[in-house]
DNA sequence: CCTAAAAACGCAATTCCATTGCACGTTTTA
DNA sequence: TAAAACGTGCAATGGAATTGCGTTTTTAGG
């Protein structure tokens, strides 16, 4: 329970504050990831300011990863085991263009891409938008 | 000259505005991904918005695509011969950590890509950020 | 336990980019 | 040639990200 929580984010040298511990719960129960604004929504009385340097936190200590999924906002997902957010996370993304999820498919690596002469790659993004497992009735 | 350029907008239905041609002409040149800021700079005397206007005109002509690089400002680019900009271009693009400049790869096309069990792709995006041949030094 | 320093937090404000509304001049078309 | 369609310019708005700063809470040292 929340004696997992603090460990989790001790381990990767984050503070577990009330508010940290609230918010990793929330991201661990999502099956999408999630927005800055969907943070707000679910809590109200917390202030946008410290929901964004929340994320911002678990993104830098390599708790979470962002997601670019061409909505213009950015969505958030819990790091798996082993998730190299650096060189990056290699893994897929998937944008449901029906029920305007976000999914990240950690288990469907990025194939290997070649790239013109000198050119040197150092990460890379791939999202797949189409309609996701929920909406294919 | 000046002729192709408005048989090039004809082409695709484009009426052959004086700012269209000196848009397009600009594009031609290019080397890299453009944004709507890239091109207020370049015409200090333009409106903003005419110039937004245009590149949404221009994009739904199918005469330009747009990248989303994860700078936050969309970059736009030629379609090239046989630009599939439905079901969306496939092919790769490029930001360069180093100069910041966005390239499209058209001749480098994105691999195949397995999904899990009942997602239907519609759409993939493939960005690879590195250093591009320029700043190989 | 007490205190100074560091870390979080909350609120206001700003920045950046995208987008819309509307009036007006120009081009197209019947 | 008059109405309609189109393009343009300017003002204003919207959404998301980010910063500044004063206040509160937590941590660490004595
Ligand atoms: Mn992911
Ligand atoms: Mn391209
Ligand atoms: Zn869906
Ligand atoms: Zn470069």
């Amino acid at each position: 329970m929340m004696k997992e929580l603090e460990n989790k984010l001790e381990q990767k040298e984050v503070r577990p504050t009330a508010m940290r511990l609230l918010v990793l719960e929330t991201l661990q129960k999502q099956k999408a990831a999630v927005s800055l604004q969907d943070l707000e929504d679910t809590f109200e009385k917390a202030d946008r300011v410290t929901l964004y340097r929340t994320l911002k936190t678990f993104q830098e200590k390599g708790l979470i990863h962002s997601i670019e999924d061409g909505t213009g906002a950015t969505k958030y997902a819990l790091c798996q085991e082993g998730c190299e957010c650096a060189p990056e996370d290699m893994h897929v993304h998937f944008f449901c263009n029906s029920c305007e999820d976000t999914f990240c498919l950690p288990k469907f690596k990025i194939p290997e891409v070649s790239l013109p002469e000198g050119f040197v790659p150092m990460e890379t993004n791939l999202l797949v938008k189409g309609v996701c497992v929920n909406c294919t009735a």
